[in-house]
DNA sequence: ACCGAAAAGTAGACACCGTCAACTTTGAGG
DNA sequence: CCTCAAAGTTGACGGTGTCTACTTTTCGGT
């Protein structure tokens, strides 16, 4: 059995982690700042992680953690189609609502997954929680198809709405004119033209 | 006017430091390493660059510059729609030939944009190529719609074919089952459904 | 209640890093 | 040929991740 004090010192490792990269950003974690924040020798954080990406893994395995808490709490939806658009919109929220969480799961050159299985344990969850919900509907068929396999149309959706809001995160934004009231109708016409590529 | 040496040496760095970063990732991009590849001593670059930051700013700069001429550099389209379609392509052509190259642009923490001017001024150029290929044709209009604004349109495009690839590029795709033929299946079904999204 | 081992935390050292300052070398224009 | 700015070098400083060795704390078995 663990120390209750000990488990809540790894805790904060991770939460003040979060906060430095909030500050100064991911590129400039630096574990002696973390310790430093948490008034602990530089070496305290080797008592409860291998490595400096251990630390890193241990945030965005968080995120990840959130970000599925998120998507499973959305709006019941009434028809799977309706489940699924309170769906799209509770991942734009969240993206909107947490650039940081986001930027971390999937605009950051990551430590390999296979060597911290939580984060990828975590980061399966939630791509999980599109794909099952694609599973049990029937998307609009494509020419000469049998059936859509859900995997592809999991991707589809993924991709736009990754795409999407990646882009309106990135840099890329700031090199054209782009208004508040921009975004807004942009993501309105994203939702309409995601409905006629898939709406049975 | 500037010695052609020194000119080389300037352009040696950059190419040295996408060597670098090929091999050891951006994270660990370091000055003093880039120095050694080239056999100087570790103060050399700072004679051509204020910082590792400006750089890394000329190595993304450079990779704009190969994006747009590979997205110019398309095959000839007889009609928009085919123009647009070859462009879809050159599009994901680039990002799976150059998959460094493209985390570099869209899918890292970057220096601020305003503060390197010429990756900046690349990174424009890029973007209104697809811009302006919809501004002279006509998708389908959205229900209740005058005109469906080409600012939209192509952010729409874009948002997919970008979210589509940093997908494929990103650790996600480790955390399930997927295949190479899965890979072409998804390619040629997001096409298709993108076809359903937009044409007139 | 104690004791001993395991765990948590500390202190110091090492090699690396980016960058500043001061030096030497080089090479092109008058 | 001489000059002087640019190019390149050397050395130092504070910061970093991580190794090793040390002390302190905690807790289960006797």
């Amino acid at each position: 059995m663990k120390h209750k004090k000990t488990e809540s010192l790894k805790e904060a490792f991770v939460e003040a982690a979060f906060d430095a990269i909030q500050e100064r950003g991911v590129e400039n974690l630096s574990l002696r700042d973390v310790a430093r924040r948490l008034g602990v020798s530089h070496q305290a954080p080797y008592k409860h992680f291998p490595s400096r990406d251990h630390i890193l893994a241990a945030v965005v395995a968080r995120c990840f953690e959130r970000f599925a808490e998120h998507l499973k709490s959305r709006p019941a939806g009434y028809t799977p189609e309706e489940d699924l658009s309170n769906m799209g919109v509770a991942y734009l929220e969240f993206a909107q609502s947490n650039p940081l969480m986001y930027r971390l799961m999937f605009n950051t050159p990551l430590p390999p997954m296979r060597d911290h299985s939580e984060m990828l344990a975590n980061g399966r969850v939630a791509f999980s929680l599109l794909k099952t919900r694609l599973d049990t509907m029937q998307l609009k068929k494509l020419p000469n198809d049998v059936a859509s396999p859900s995997k592809h149309d999991a991707l589809f959706i993924w991709a736009l709405l990754h795409g999407f809001t990646s882009l309106m995160q990135s840099d890329a934004m700031a090199t054209i004119e782009w208004s508040e009231d921009d975004e807004n109708q942009s993501t309105i016409r994203m939702f309409r033209r995601l409905s006629l590529a898939i709406e049975a």
